[in-house]
DNA sequence: TGATAAAATGATACGCGTTCCATAAAATGG
DNA sequence: CCATTTTATGGAACGCGTATCATTTTATCA
């Protein structure tokens, strides 16, 4: 990596500055204005930039997104961890918390469409966002929820992934398919555990 | 309704040939050239008008891909009761059944983001769609699957409905979450079975 | 201190879904 | 047969995501 002529590229600071600027601009538009708000003219309206610019800085609207997805993830997990507080038995733990998921997503169709719905399914832009560690660190949630309430059993694996696979499902069935008479949320979650302590 | 002046609506027999010819011309340019290549712009071209004239015989754009899904979602049930056929252990069957809906969702991205991806969360344009039974139908081949697999125990709708949100979201999952370590296809599936035997 | 090379920027353009509105077409009433 | 009334059509435009490419900025080297 010999120095050479030419501009050199931007600090890291002024690249950081500039992404957090952006996503401050762009939460500030989603939580005013809406998902369909966020848009890439309007937002660099109001960064005070062309369009292009932010292209040179993110590789399209979904990287700009994924910053939103951030906080949304984080204030899910927060609505998690509240609500097996002071619950100390391991099925009560995994229920209660198997609840709030679903409800988090089933009361704000916004954030989910923003974290589940705003990707194309084949370019899959979320594969960066998985390995930044931001859905692990949600997933590992449900492991240990999952591991304390069947400890000898084997597979926890399946049994985390599964439960998180299906709750997104009914979160989704819920939020898009609205004419069809689903039971209710928690008759539905109960009925997805059932299949997890086994 | 008595008669007035002013040119008369078009018959039933000239809306229906119209919706027809769009169907056909845009399940072309699905088949050919993908779910991206279906724009109106295209597809009135393909069918001889202005793009606009299209807004007078839909609602919208995804009125005209809900003419897709009944394609693909008949192909999806003609899959399943292939994948059945022959098997008389109700368990066995329902186990093969589910199988084959999450692994056809799982081999056609494509037909998935069609059917699932195509809407917007709130507008929820499927409402239609599924009044007219098309996916109640789909429905009704799990709701008899776990009707016979657990004749004595009761709510086969909470079973059913949790059964096919599980489904859809392992499929969505794998689809969307590419980077995440998923187990199985066929793990993840009978984990959520496990669920609904009991 | 230029000349040079690389990075940052933004004007332009393409196709997209959709809406508005003016025009054309087709029936009935006088 | 013409005027009227209603339906059907499509041109123009808006904002969208994004690619291309020329231009401007900025640091280094001779």
């Amino acid at each position: 990596m010999t120095k050479s002529a030419g501009r050199p590229p931007r600090s890291d600071a002024d690249i950081q500055e500039f992404r957090a600027k952006v996503a401050q601009h762009a939460m500030t538009i989603y939580r005013e204005d809406g998902f369909d708000a966020v848009s890439m003219r309007r937002l660099s309206k109001a960064v005070g930039c062309a369009p292009t610019t932010l292209y040179a800085h993110f590789a399209g609207k979904t990287e700009i997104l994924m910053l939103l997805w951030a906080e949304v993830l984080s204030e899910m997990e927060e609505h998690i961890r509240a609500s097996v507080k002071g619950k100390t038995e391991p099925e009560e733990r995994l229920t209660e918390a198997s609840l709030a998921f679903v409800t988090y997503w089933v009361d704000h169709p916004d954030h989910f469409r923003l974290v589940f719905m705003s990707n194309n399914v084949v370019k899959s832009d979320v594969d960066s966002f998985v390995k930044t560690g931001n859905v692990e660190s949600g997933f590992e949630v449900f492991r240990d929820l999952v591991r304390d309430l069947t400890p000898e059993a084997g597979d926890v694996h399946t049994k985390t992934d599964t439960l998180v696979a299906g709750m997104i499902g009914i979160a989704m069935c819920i939020n898009t398919i609205r004419a069809h008479p689903w039971p209710e949320v928690r008759q539905m979650t109960r009925q997805l555990i059932l299949g997890i302590r086994t």
